[in-house]
DNA sequence: CCCAGGATGTAGTTCTACTTAAGGCTGGCT
DNA sequence: AGCCAGCCTTAAGTAGAACTACATCCTGGG
């Protein structure tokens, strides 16, 4: 097997044309440049190098090998400035699993901060409902996943947990509900109103009946519609009222919304759904993933900000 | 600088997937592999594997290098056989000086002798007249030259001489010539008569006049042609007498000969011309050279032998 | 709860790569 | 012709790298 390293030595070689000359300009000493010279010609099985008096002549062999010498040379260049690029986050991939109203207001703008800040970066994204992304973390298949989680949930093992930000639920109203009349209402404002599920069980609708039931009663769901697009289109035909996440609301602002629907602040206690990002515990933090982790915190804290004071 | 031996130590780690098989693979123990790879990691400044409880897994770095590992290997291998294709004459240059009169009887042949030995050769041949290709020889800007010289000649430092054959010169007259009624001639008989000469100065001319020096007289040439096919012309239109090499003859065998010329054997002293291969004495003889030679001394036996006895 | 399999440290050995020092060769100079 | 300078090589010795053996730690499964 042929050693790349006299091969680069061969190649100095060949192109000073002298054994000291080479040995100078590789910071060696002839002595050492002649036995590696000796060692690779015994390894090549041929002469590679003619003595000629004064300095040496490369054979046709010795110049094969020097060429080749050369275009690995550069192949091991190419590979050290692809390496380079990826640890400075000049390319990269990151996976990512989301569930469906994290995409549009959470992800997507923070693969676009993240894209501007590191634009040679491929993203793969992917929507997780209804599995569990957890396992698909854990194993490496995904970088991050975006989950909802209780703030007191058991820690996964192997994973860790970056809070983002806490999605607060509204009360989603016909316009003409005599509940719309209020700023703000109670959570036990709704325990006698008709609501419109709009979650399968998890998390998320675990969130709403925590609240619920600290408030004192159990919701009633006349109707289970799987998301909060569709349960507000059943507030708006009048069929009852719902309790939306801000992340899932049609309009986001409570001033310039449907023009049927009316949304409002609920307390006493205010259901919350915790939305976290996922990482692997072990995973070397590059800094794509690093990056794509501060969009995600700078987007969850605009969108915090911003709903927190409806302008 | 990434260290190729562990780049490829490395891809085995990374296609196997756990330290302990890779080294079993490359024969050596899992301490080795994982000292390597702590060392190429330091080396890239970058984590290259991830420890997953039950063995490792590459990460976007280590896939990089891995990939990069592979397609250098791949390089190495083409090195590897081009070398070996050089070694054994399946590839191969060759670059050959002659004169005239042995190129379509010597190096022709020699060659495509030489072709169906080793197809992929490629040649470059370089009519030398009237340079001396000596020095193109041991300056190694030329694999071999054909020469004319003389047996006795002192050698030539650096150079190596391959005796191929003896050229011996025939008489060559027109056919109404009184001589050409005999089957040999002797030297001294050319001695009155004007003789067309075929040659410039040079070790082949100075066959000719040595070999008319020790038979007791000068030649008189009444004209001065500078090479064999036109003295040949010459003598056939009457103008005199000519001595020509065999392989210099227009038709090689003196039986069906041209149809106005007689070719006549000269004795006492039979005047020849000693035709030699010049390789620099270091080089290296690989297989193609020493192809070539062969071929060589093939074509230039068998070619005395035929002109030895006429059929 | 222990065990098998794997990865990784530590100490020691072997082998490689380099240096220093000395020798041999070539080519050019005087 | 003879000496000298430059270059390549060999020999011996040394520093460092690489590998082994052994021990330890961790993980996943019975």
């Amino acid at each position: 097997m042929l050693d790349m390293r006299r091969m680069q030595i061969l190649r100095a070689v060949v192109s000073s044309g002298s054994v000291t000359a080479a040995a100078r300009h590789l910071g060696y000493t002839p002595s050492a440049v002649s036995q590696q010279m000796a060692a690779l010609e015994k390894e090549a099985g041929t002469p590679l190098l003619e003595r000629t008096g004064r300095g040496v002549r490369p054979t046709d062999a010795g110049l094969l090998l020097a060429d080749c010498a050369t275009t690995i040379g550069r192949h091991v260049a190419q590979a050290e400035t692809a390496l380079a690029d990826l640890r400075a986050g000049r390319t990269g991939r990151i996976s990512v699993r989301y569930f469906a109203t994290a995409g549009a207001r959470l992800v997507a703008p923070a693969l676009a901060r993240l894209r501007s800040e590191h634009p040679g970066v491929q993203a793969e994204l992917r929507l997780t409902d209804p599995d569990d992304p957890l396992p698909e973390v854990k194993a490496g298949r995904t970088d991050a996943a975006l989950v909802v989680r209780r703030h007191d949930a058991p820690p996964v093992d192997g994973i860790r947990f970056v809070h983002l930000l806490d999605d607060r639920y509204r009360a989603v109203l016909p316009r003409a509900h005599p509940l719309a009349a209020r700023p703000a209402l109670r959570l036990t404002d709704l325990a006698e109103e008709p609501l419109v599920g709009s979650e399968l069980p998890g998390p998320c609708l675990d969130a709403v009946l925590d609240a619920c039931g600290s408030a004192g009663f159990t919701p009633d769901f006349v109707v289970d519609s799987g998301d909060y697009a569709t349960a507000q289109g059943f507030v708006a035909a009048g069929v009852g009222v719902a309790l939306v996440p801000e992340m899932g609301l049609l309009a986001p602002s409570a001033s310039d919304g449907h023009p049927e629907l009316a949304v409002r602040e609920v307390h006493d206690p205010e259901p919350v759904r915790s939305i976290w990002a996922a990482v692997r515990a072990t995973a070397p933090e590059g800094p794509v993933l690093r990056g794509f982790l501060g969009a995600l915190r700078g987007v969850a804290s605009q969108a915090q900000a911003g709903g927190a004071d409806p302008a």
